[in-house]
DNA sequence: CTGAAAGCGCTAACAT
DNA sequence: ATGTTAGCGCTTTCAG
């Protein structure tokens, strides 16, 4: 295939079709300056009839705003940068700005290479987002010429960083577990290393009056599954409860319960962390889970960017957002109890 | 806060440091015309120091082509979007282009008014895709300044459209099976209305030499475990093979036949169908199942439309291309058969 | 109220 | 080999 596209209109073509000054077409088009108001329906008139779109690279050459940002993620794009992304979109697309998702693959390279592609084209910010909260940004995003913006990432003191309070979440889910009279509760996560799952991991400690159990291992099902037929088959008095570090292991967790013939909630109430719904939803029974609310942390990063684009001045630090509790079958769903 | 951000520096400053005029420095910058070398490394010298980047709005707008291209999914951002994207990415980024991506969430209001953004940024594609193939792309695509490529959706004669060939899919996932020596074999996928579902289910029909039996439902795990249930409960012979029309139906069908105690695949082997890693590696037993390919979709359809904003000829028409299978544990990893 | 002119940052003839 | 000039499409003074 060959085809022959048309020139594009510019505004020079309106201008002459409408038979004044380019200037008085930009006038007219903007509604600036002073123009009679039928040249002004006129211009837009045949505008609007030869197609005219304005030329939003002039326009930003002249104006120093490109209504671009760049968000770059350290992560293949993955679930947890797509709400956020969604997020962030949502909160922009009202001001007419577009948004550049660029993927690094954890490859310092291609970071690099983005982050300059991102300056060149002028992006008016950059929102950096990562997979885990605890990794370092790349130092290049240090002295840009433009804003940066964190999320579920840690930036530097004198940016603002937006992350879930993992604290008020695993509270939510414990408080949530006691408040239905479960007792023994015990916590199943992922590997220590993680920050999220040592603050997790802490605040159940803090949470649960009695001998608290924490088992680390990673964010799969199979140490889900694993890690709870090892909780089952020691000695003493088995627990009547199990949170877990993610939704993955939450899942695994259930199918090992199914295998031990212990009933979910009725044996053993099951609380997860994520409401990630492609699972949350689909386990047998639904997952009762901690929601940390990614795409409102995109929006509320959105929402930053698009203030710092326009020289406001705003809350700078580590910005910590409430997780909700999505209650389902697994735990509380009955209606019989309190709800959070 | 309220930070001072520097002036971007510009060919101007660049010049003015290395005391050449200032199409001296760009020459030099782009290795083009003729420039003594000693000029050419003191200026890219300078340039470096003072960390002079182009401004590609500028570039752009005097070359008419932005490096930039834009990807409309009428999806939210989702699973089938993602690895479409990344492989656009990928096929790109080394031309040193990118890619906006919107989402329309289905919402034609929205879709318009990223396709006009698009536009006046002066895209110089844009690549469509969608989350099912018998989907109308909206009418506006028809007639615009720049090419237009279609990748999991149909779009006119004259454009491309890249889809993954479901039909070949479908043969490879029964070829397997029925070399395995399963000989009953039932197909439990998702909605009739589906265009895949019905040339995955017809293909179907075709290669199973004695009465295929197609169980259209829709595509959920708890769909999946209800026609499990069912097939089972009639009388007769009963199947040992059941091919699905996706992972997440394949997830409930191993699981209704843990459920039946049937063990999975000596009594019954399982067949998916997306290679939705999330669901297929974590069933137990993990999931042999039909890959589409979607990343090297996106992948081709970067490539086109590559070629096509250089003018060069590609054939249009709807592009097919091969899925791969995938063999796990559910059928046919032991080995001891010849693997497709 | 309208138009002429300058210029955003850059590239590409064209002179020198 | 280097500099001068024009101009991409637009907005914005500033005269008229």
């Amino acid at each position: 295939m060959r085809k022959i596209f048309h020139r594009r209109r510019t505004l020079r073509d309106v201008a002459l079709a409408a038979g004044v000054s380019i200037s008085t077409a930009s006038n007219a088009l903007n509604e600036t300056g002073r123009v009679n108001i039928e040249t002004r329906d006129k211009v837009k008139r045949i505008a609007q009839e030869i197609g005219f779109l304005p030329n939003a690279l002039a326009r930003s050459l002249l104006s120093k705003r490109s209504f671009t940002i760049g968000m770059i993620t350290n992560d293949t794009y993955g679930r947890l940068t797509l709400p956020m992304a969604a997020g962030v979109s949502e909160a922009l697309v009202d001001h007419g700005i577009s948004v550049f998702l660029c993927a690094t693959n954890n490859d310092q390279r291609l970071a690099t290479s983005h982050l300059q592609a991102l300056l060149e084209k002028q992006v008016d910010g950059i929102i950096f987002t990562a997979t885990r909260l605890d990794l370092e940004p790349p130092v290049e995003l240090l002295n840009l010429p433009i804003p940066v913006v964190y999320v579920f990432a840690q930036g530097p003191n004198q940016n603002v960083s937006f992350v879930p309070d993992d604290a008020q979440g695993a509270r939510l889910a414990v408080t949530h577990l006691k408040r239905l009279g479960y007792s023994r509760i015990v916590h199943i996560t992922g590997p220590q290393d993680y920050l999220a799952a040592r603050i997790r991991a802490e605040t159940y400690r803090e949470s649960c009056d009695r001998s608290p159990e924490v088992f680390f291992g990673d964010w799969s099902e199979d140490w889900g599954y694993v890690a709870t037929e090892k909780v089952f088959s020691q000695g003493g008095k088995q627990p009547d409860a199990i949170f877990c570090g993610s939704d993955e292991i939450a899942r695994g967790v259930i199918d090992a319960l199914r295998d031990l013939d212990l009933s979910v909630p009725n044996d053993v109430a099951v609380v997860g962390f994520d409401n990630w719904e492609v699972i949350s939803r689909q386990t047998r029974p639904p997952l009762t889970t901690v929601d940390m609310e990614l795409k409102e942390l995109g929006r509320q990063a959105g929402l930053a960017i698009l203030a710092l684009t326009r020289d406001e001045a705003i809350d700078t630090g580590i910005q910590r957002l409430s997780c909700s509790l999505v209650v389902r079958e697994s735990c509380g769903a009955e209606g019989s109890h309190p709800q959070v």
